[in-house]
DNA sequence: GCTTGACGCGGACACGTGTCCTCGGGTGTC
DNA sequence: GACACCCGAGGACACGTGTCCGCGTCAAGC
C-alpha cells in the first residue's frame, strides 16, 4: 500500500522532508497547517510524500512553539476497579471528541507529587482525578494545583473541601436502599464494608442513618457491622468472609447492604454456602449496578451510579474552568443515583 | 505546605525561574540535570524555589533537545473488556518500572492511521497493541511501522503474519477443556460464540477440533453452534440468549464451551432459567478465569490466560527490539494457559 | 600578597517547528 | 511586448531547553 520502501532511517524533520519532496521547508509547513495560497497540485504532492515516507512533524517542536497543548491529565486510583475504568473510558472518549489528548497515569501513594509534576511539565490544561485516594496527599496536590492555576476536577472522592468535585450522591443511594428494604419488612441490617469514615454527608453511612431515623429505627440496634473481624478489601472474597461471620450469629440481620457489587455477590455466595436462602431468609444489595448483577442467582438489587451523567458533568466542570479566572469557591456537583430492584430483595419479611 | 502564594501567572521557563531564584539559567539547568561541581547550598536553594513556585521544566523543550523520549504507545481495542484492561494495567506498571511513559489510546476503526501518526509524532520508541482489531486495518498499520522502523508487539491478536505477536495459546486451552469434559463422559458439545474465523492454528476452534479428533469423536456430529441465530456480542446477554435457544433443542448437548466468562455465565443463567441443572444436566466452561468465576452458582470452570506471564513476555519482545536493527522474521511467542476446574463441570455423565 | 582552585555567570549554539517577510521566477492578460 | 499577479524560495526570528566554553569572583592556603 502506502509504505513500500524501507528507509534505513526515517525522516525526522520538516527540512529533511522538504528536501526529499523538492520544496522549501516553509512551503511544506504551510501545507501542513492548511494555510491558503497554495496550488492544489503542490498540496497533493506533499500529502503523497507524507504517505510514502510516513513522515510526521515532531509534536514536541510543534507544542513548544504553539500556544495550546490540547492535553488533559487523567489520574486514576487504579486500572482494576471496573467502575473507575468505565469512567476513564467515557472520559477519554469525551475528550477525544473535543480534540483533547489524554495522558493517563495511575496514582501511586507517595509518588503523586512526581506524577502531577509530570503532568505540569507536559503543560496539561487540566487534570482529572478518578477514584478514591489518600485524602491528605490528594488535598496537597489540589492545593498545589490551585496555587498553580491549573484547572481540575475530582470524580468520586468527595472529602477535599478545596477541590472541585463531582460525585454520585451515595447517601441518596443508601436512603433509597433502606427505604426499599424497610418497605419489604426488614428491620435489621448487616453492613458489609460500609464505614463511617466514608465521606461525610454524601457518604453511605450518613444516608443509612438518615433513612433509619426517618423510620424511627434506632441505628445502634438495627445496624450491625463485622468489618473489624477481617482485613478490609473490596472484592468478592471479603464479602464471602463477612457473610460467613454473619451466618454464625444467632440473631443475624435479615438484610445486608454491601459497599459494592463484588462484596454483595461474595456475600450472597457466603450466605448460600451456609444454607441461607436469598431472598427468602436474607436480602442483599450491592452498589454500582454492574452487568453481572443481572446474572447472579438470585439477580442482585443494586444502585446505578449514572456514570455517563457523572462524566458529562465532570467534563462540563472542567472545561468551564479552562481559560477562565480561577474560581474562589470550590464547586461540588452531585449526581442522583438510581436504585435497580432485582430478585435479591424481592421477598417481604413478615412483621415481627 | 509548599505552595502558599498565588502567582497570577505560573513561571513557565527556566530563564524566568532563574531570575526569580537569583541564579543564572545555566546554573539552574545544571542543578536540574544533576551535573557535578555545584555547591550543596546552591542545589538546595533551587530545590526550595521549585517547591515554592511549582515550576516544572517544559517537557516539550526537553524532549525536543534530548535524544530519547522514553515513551511507548499503547493501543487498546477498548477500555471495557476486563481482561484487556488488566493487561493494560500490568503493562503500564511494567513500563513505569523501566521509567518509560505510556501513551494510552483506543483504536477506532477507520481512525487508526491518525492514531499511529499521533504516536509517531510523539516519537514513541515502540507501540503495543492489546486486543482484537479489524485484521486488514491492523495489518496495514503494522506494515507501516515496519517500514518506519518502529518496534511493536501485538498482544492477543494473532493473525497478522508480519507482526511480532504474543498470545495465549487458545487452542491449547480448548484442548484442555475438551479433554476434561470427555473424561467426564461428555460426548456432545455446544459452542457459544466460538467460530472458525478465530485465528487459525492458535484459535479456539482449531483446538476443539484437534482434541475431538484425538478422541475419535467426529466434529460434525458432536459439536454444534447456534451463533447464527443471534446478533453476535461478547456479553452476558448473548450467552443467555444462546442458552435459551439450546434449551429448546430435543437433543441438546450436555456440555457448553463459551468464548469467555461473560458468555458462560450468561449461558448458565439461561440454562438454569429453563430448568436445566448445572452441572447435573449440563456442563459449562468459560475462558479468562475472571474473579467472578469463583462466585457464581455453580462456580465456573474456566481457562486462565496467565496475564502476568503474557505481559512479561510482551515487554521482553518489545524492549528487545529497541535499539536493535529491525528483525527480518516476525516473532510469535505463545503462552500456555491453565485450566481451572470448578463446580460447573464437576459431574460425570453416564456413558450412553 | 600571591597563587590556586572552586564556583557561578553569561554568551553561544542546536533541536524542529510556525510564521512573517522579501524576493524572484513563471504565467497569464491586454 | 509590457504589465500585474500568483506561488514558491529562502532568510529570519521565537519557543525553552541542554551543554560547552571562556571569564570573573571569592576564599583558602602558602
Amino acid at each position: 500500500m502506502a509504505a513500500k520502501k524501507k528507509p534505513a532511517r526515517p525522516i525526522t524533520s520538516t527540512a529533511e522532508f522538504a528536501r526529499h519532496v523538492g520544496l522549501a521547508r516553509t512551503t511544506v509547513s504551510r501545507v501542513l497547517n492548511g494555510q491558503p495560497g497554495l496550488k492544489p497540485k503542490t498540496i497533493e504532492r506533499v500529502q503523497r510524500a507524507m504517505d510514502e515516507t510516513g513522515f510526521t512533524p515532531n509534536a514536541y517542536a510543534v507544542r513548544l512553539k504553539g500556544k495550546s497543548t490540547a492535553t488533559v491529565g487523567i489520574c486514576m486510583e487504579d486500572l482494576l476497579t471496573p467502575t473507575a475504568v468505565k469512567k476513564l473510558s467515557a472520559l477519554q472518549r469525551a475528550f477525544r471528541m473535543k480534540h483533547y489528548t489524554s495522558l493517563i497515569e495511575v496514582f501511586e501513594p507517595g509518588q503523586s507529587r512526581q506524577l502531577i509534576r509530570h503532568f505540569l511539565s507536559m503543560r496539561v490544561e487540566a487534570i482529572v482525578f478518578i477514584g478514591h485516594f489518600p485524602a491528605e496527599e490528594l488535598a496537597q496536590r489540589i492545593d498545589e494545583l490551585n496555587a498553580h492555576g491549573t484547572p481540575h476536577v475530582v470524580i468520586d472522592h468527595v472529602d477535599i473541601p478545596s477541590a472541585h468535585r463531582v460525585t454520585v450522591d451515595r447517601a441518596r443511594g443508601m436512603i433509597d436502599v433502606v427505604n426499599h428494604l424497610v418497605a419489604r419488612g426488614h428491620r435489621s441490617f448487616g453492613l458489609l464494608g460500609i464505614s463511617a469514615w466514608l465521606h461525610g454527608k454524601l457518604g453511605r453511612m450518613h444516608g443509612i442513618m438518615q433513612a433509619l431515623a426517618a423510620h424511627k429505627l434506632p441505628f445502634a440496634q438495627c445496624a450491625r457491622s463485622l468489618d473489624h473481624l477481617h482485613v478490609r478489601r473490596n472484592d468478592f472474597e471479603f464479602g464471602k468472609t463477612l457473610a460467613a461471620s454473619f451466618a454464625t450469629l444467632p440473631d443475624r440481620p435479615t438484610a445486608y447492604l454491601a459497599l459494592n457489587d463484588e462484596i454483595a455477590i461474595g456475600a450472597m455466595h457466603g450466605l448460600q454456602a451456609a444454607g441461607i436462602d436469598i431472598p427468602g431468609e436474607a436480602a442483599v444489595t450491592g452498589f454500582n449496578n454492574q452487568e453481572i448483577c443481572a446474572m447472579t442467582r438470585p439477580t442482585l438489587t443494586s444502585v446505578d451510579q449514572q456514570i455517563d451523567e457523572t462524566i458529562r458533568v465532570g467534563t462540563e466542570v472542567l472545561l468551564g474552568q479552562i481559560g477562565q479566572p480561577p474560581r474562589t469557591k470550590a464547586i461540588l456537583r452531585t449526581i442522583d443515583p438510581k436504585l435497580i430492584i432485582r430478585q435479591s430483595t424481592d421477598f417481604t419479611v413478615a412483621a415481627r
